[in-house]
DNA sequence: TTAATAGTGTCTATGAGACAGTATCAA
DNA sequence: TTGATACTGTCTCATAGACACTATTAA
């Protein structure tokens, strides 16, 4: 937080400052889970020359506008709804990269977010930059040349966190349109996770955790209807009990 | 990652871009255990004018330097060893804060990370722009008027991953000078987590994780001798089982 | 009635908390 | 011998996996 300048003070707050600065952008890892396959959306880069990647597929991003984006969270926040027209996710940080090399045009930071979405809530938009925008499976990934910068690296981090994180939150929930039953949850777990997990076990688990509220019977995918669910807090996450956890406590 | 450029392309990559840069710093947060209590390091910032929050005090750490650091974990690597002397602690990165207001000088965006070293290795060391560097008990930390920018924040984000990840994590073993008793670890869990743990739940949990080899008795904190270990992996925190887990596996 | 899926009950093994008991050392 | 701490064994209980069972609907 100390300007690298040696002896001289300045009375003033800096303008212009004294050294050179990285480039600094936000990154969104966006999820979602569509017909029983786990989803990322991807933006083609424009073909311009001048342009990095060209014509390659990448996270969508972009740089922080210091007049439009009050912070970064606001900058992901702006990302994600020009791609998307979503307004207020399930959004998280991921972490950050940066390196001399990562973009070819200089010294470069990233904070990456990542955000999980229902599918049926999204209408893709193609902006001025991104040629394109569209959903890719998971493990249907753009091969050769891969994606741009070092968005496969990033990508991988954001899977690994997400499939960390899914076996002990209720992360699955944020990616379902309400009201979805226990069954359609426990699918969503088994799609992220890519294993099968016991009905029983799933269903006491989930109810345990009180996150939930009834809605109503709902025509699922099958011949008996299954109770709806509603999240009480569309927003933040139930952990599950961990190890280490005094008896006592929940 | 696209710079915002309407129309007119260039073919050679940007040197000095368009548009304003935010400040890019780094900043590091380092925990001990000394004492049987928590610790963190701080650093007391300069009294010159011009420079933010004179004469208070804040986390290590300051402006990503473009020709020095190639990554942002070198960076913090090089604020680490220039406060602390430490080399190759554990090094993990917490997140990034950044907006319009957190520093008076203009938008800025830092990289959060956090060490976690032995006490004893440590040399502080009051550089140029640093007054002091010193330890503070976490549960005695400056009050009135607390923390520099808003490192108040960060450092509770910190204690709040810490004290997390402890629950589940092999992480206060990298708190201690190798070789190491059991006690000694056990108390070193249980100042992070401010409880009482099990003795017998905690020898079997450690020795069960396989990630420590006996290095022989040491005399310990009191009469009998207890068995030294040291991590067969330094880098590398073990992840306790969790729910959800398979019954075969682990 | 059948097929299909929703939802429940029961058994068992694992693992951790609780805590008492034993071992080994200094003084 | 005493005291202090290192270390172990045993009991019990909560929980989750495994899996069989019942319930409810469409066709």
């Amino acid at each position: 937080m100390r300007p690298r300048k040696p002896a001289s003070h300045r009375a003033t707050p800096l303008q212009t400052p004294p050294f050179p600065l990285p480039f600094t952008t936000v990154d969104v890892v966006i999820f979602t889970v569509r017909d029983d396959a786990l989803e990322v959306l991807l933006v083609q880069r424009a073909e311009s020359p001048g342009e990095p990647f060209p014509g390659r597929w990448a996270l969508p991003g972009g740089f922080v506008h210091l007049e439009l984006d009050s912070t970064l969270l606001a900058c992901a926040r702006r990302k994600l709804k020009e791609k998307t027209g979503v307004v207020s996710p399930y959004l998280e940080q991921l972490g950050s990269w940066g390196s001399a090399t990562r973009d070819p045009r200089g010294w470069s930071a990233t904070h990456v977010y990542f955000a999980l979405i229902p599918t049926d809530r999204v209408t893709l938009a193609g902006g001025a930059n991104s040629a394109d925008v569209a959903w890719f499976r998971i493990d249907a990934l753009p091969r050769h040349p891969g994606l741009g910068f070092d968005h496969g690296e990033i990508l991988e981090a954001a899977l690994e966190r997400l499939r960390s994180k899914v076996e002990y939150t209720s992360l699955p929930a944020f990616m379902l349109c309400q009201p979805f039953t226990l069954p359609q949850l426990q699918r969503c777990y088994e799609v992220i996770l890519g294993r099968a997990v016991d009905k029983s076990a799933f269903r006491t688990r989930m109810l345990a955790a009180e996150f939930l509220e009834e809605a109503g019977f709902v025509e699922g995918d099958s011949n008996r209807p299954a109770m709806g669910y509603r999240l009480r807090d569309a927003k933040t996450p139930v952990v599950f009990p961990r190890t280490f956890s005094p008896r006592g406590s929940e």
